[in-house]
DNA sequence: TGGATTATTGACCGGCCGGTCCGCAAACAT
DNA sequence: ATGTTTGCGGACCGGCCGGTCAATAATCCA
């Protein structure tokens, strides 16, 4: 046919992911994502039908690489406390490295969710996704694989820390009130 | 003198915190604000600078208040268990209501205290306030009261929690999640 | 090589953004 | 009543927003 694209795509979208990440979707302009890409906006919009689903496509390609990669560290062999232990120790080590970032479908649930629909029906389901992963390594301890209602209510209860400590993490709090926040999470399980 | 002002500027910051509180920062535009208040952009304009200034006063607003609000919930008698319980319980209880604005110190953290430096100085110490406010309740049972370290340990777990709460309250997550973080929480004061 | 096709580029669009200016109305002191 | 001061409201500002268009350059097929 005719001339091929010149960039990779999933390279791109990996880029826009970050901006948005840091900045929010309102945050973020298209000025701010063509310097990150150093793509042109037409290039985009030939992948992109516009930001809402720059936006969404973000939350996505988040969730099949960062969430996906939490995902594996937890299947790692071991007990429950000892996989969420690598855990939150993989999470305090990116902060001590200066990554601020926080946790994307946080920040996604608090900017966006209450203002645009797909987002926040993809956010909620995103949050399942996770407390499911959460139950599932729990199951590896004998103390929660019978016992469903309390595999749920700690899965639940770990849902809420590992998300209010990406809360902190954004805030700049320190680190050691995010390490005693997840040490006694880790204890309690 | 002259011509007094028409409108009460407290009821306008109340009104103003709302929206900010619902839409964040660059999601509510002066048009909204004009709207939610009644006011034209000029009487805004002469009680505050710019826009930021608009924000940052909603926000200690926010702080006077409705954290304020739960500080005084916090500080009615009882063990630490019954009055983490009474927080939580008015918590969900606005959750019940349709109430799904989450914490708006929460939110700010996530949209822009890694934006704008004000937001953050503010965002990071009110955490740390309300930290504090934990702490303070936890000691009023014996096991916190005279272990210091386990009292800090436990007042930022509870502030990871409740914050990860405020984000699930954001994301529409189900009250019954939200209710099984809060119980297992409470369960482990 | 020629023609069809498509990526790329930068100029351009209307509209809304935050913010300002100015004419007018209201209320005070005298 | 009048002059002065101030609040008020709407018109208005440049600039940036997301998004589009048209001209150009590059690549493929025949």
């Amino acid at each position: 046919m005719a001339r091929p694209r010149q960039f990779n795509p999933d390279e791109a979208l990996e880029k826009v992911t970050d901006v948005f990440w840091r900045f929010g979707f309102e945050g973020a302009s298209l000025q701010d994502i063509e310097a990150a890409t150093g793509l042109n906006k037409q290039s985009l919009y030939r992948i992109f039908p516009d930001k809402r689903a720059m936006y969404l496509a973000s939350l996505k390609f988040y969730e099949a690489t960062e969430v996906n990669q939490a995902a594996a560290v937890l299947a790692r062999p071991g007990g429950a406390k000892t996989r969420f232990a690598r855990l939150f120790d993989d999470m305090i080590a990116r902060i001590s490295k200066g990554d601020r970032r926080g946790c994307f479908l946080c920040s996604a649930a608090a900017e966006q969710s209450q203002l645009d629909d797909a987002t926040r029906a993809f956010v909620s389901g995103a949050l399942e996704r996770v407390e499911t992963m959460f139950a599932t390594s729990l199951a590896a301890s004998p103390r929660y694989k019978n016992d469903e209602g309390a595999r749920q209510a700690k899965a639940a209860e770990l849902l809420a820390i590992y998300f209010g400590i990406r809360v902190l993490t954004r805030a700049n709090s320190p680190v050691a009130t995010i390490r005693a926040a997840a040490d006694q999470a880790l204890a309690s399980i």
